[in-house]
DNA sequence: GTCACTGCAAACTATTTGCACGGAC
DNA sequence: GTCCGTGCAAATAGTTTGCAGTGAC
């Protein structure tokens, strides 16, 4: 079983990059967070971990996790560009309340393979897909009732 | 049958604000624009039109436009913000070229009526939804086996 | 006549980059 | 020892905003 830590590696020594202890921490940052989050969020967590690595460094390494596959942007931001790591995650797609920014994360065979159908159907090869629902959630509709 | 212009009007109206000069130039040109755009595309497009409205009011005027239904923002750019003029058009989904940038736009029954009943299962109330699927079209696929 | 709208330039915010020093390999 | 990586601060790029004059209603 490959940890996210010889992936990372790996991929790092096939680029002829280093395996710098910042690197290591970001790493180790990125996967303990099962939220989306944006660099100022993990900035700030470094610092709680005792960690002063700049936010220069965090933009300099995250097209590294991401081209490694660690992790990825979602789409789901107009304003700051938001991240989730997805090693060991099965793909998933979001449905996000616009009142209280709420996440629901789902995933469906069934639209999966419908995706892939109509790639095929035009001769493309896909490599990532995203589908994000907004809306409002049962909670925020409720609220809105009243 | 109800115009665009009527309908940003009525919205205008509404909301207590002025269907100024720039404001309908500015509509005209999104609606005569049948492709993804951006603010400096825009901009650029109205200079050729001898008309010298600001990025500012440009900026000013989009979320009017998005609010009353006309046009709205699509997912596809990690960098400038992109649009679109929804007016008229039926809902699609897109399916963009990594290499050639090129962007697809489909239409499937199934996957909209699919989204729907997960939407139902989480008792969520869909406003938009957006599905973008990158990769590789069928000619950048064969010029890169090249 | 009032109050929203406009252009301009300055401000802001997220991200990128040049540089000189330091450390992984 | 060699480059790559780092922090810092300055630079960029997209977008927002304060202000004073203008015009739709």
């Amino acid at each position: 079983m490959i940890t996210a830590e010889d992936k990372f590696r790996n991929y790092l020594k096939m680029k002829g990059l280093k395996f710098t202890p910042e690197r290591k921490m970001i790493l180790k940052t990125v996967l303990s967070l099962h939220t989306h989050f944006d660099v100022d969020q993990l900035y700030e967590r470094l610092r709680k971990e005792n960690s002063d690595i700049s936010r220069a460094t965090i933009y300099r390494t995250f097209p590294l996790l991401i081209d490694s596959g660690i992790m990825k942007e979602t789409l789901l931001c107009r304003d700051k560009t938001k991240y989730e790591h997805i090693f060991g995650h099965k793909h998933h797609d979001h449905i996000i309340c616009l009142k209280c920014g709420r996440v629901i994360e789902f995933r469906d065979e069934e639209i999966e393979r419908l995706q892939k159908a109509v790639c095929k159907k035009y001769g493309f090869k896909p490599v990532e897909h995203k589908l994000g629902i907004r809306g409002y959630c049962r909670e925020c509709q409720s609220k809105m009732g009243e």
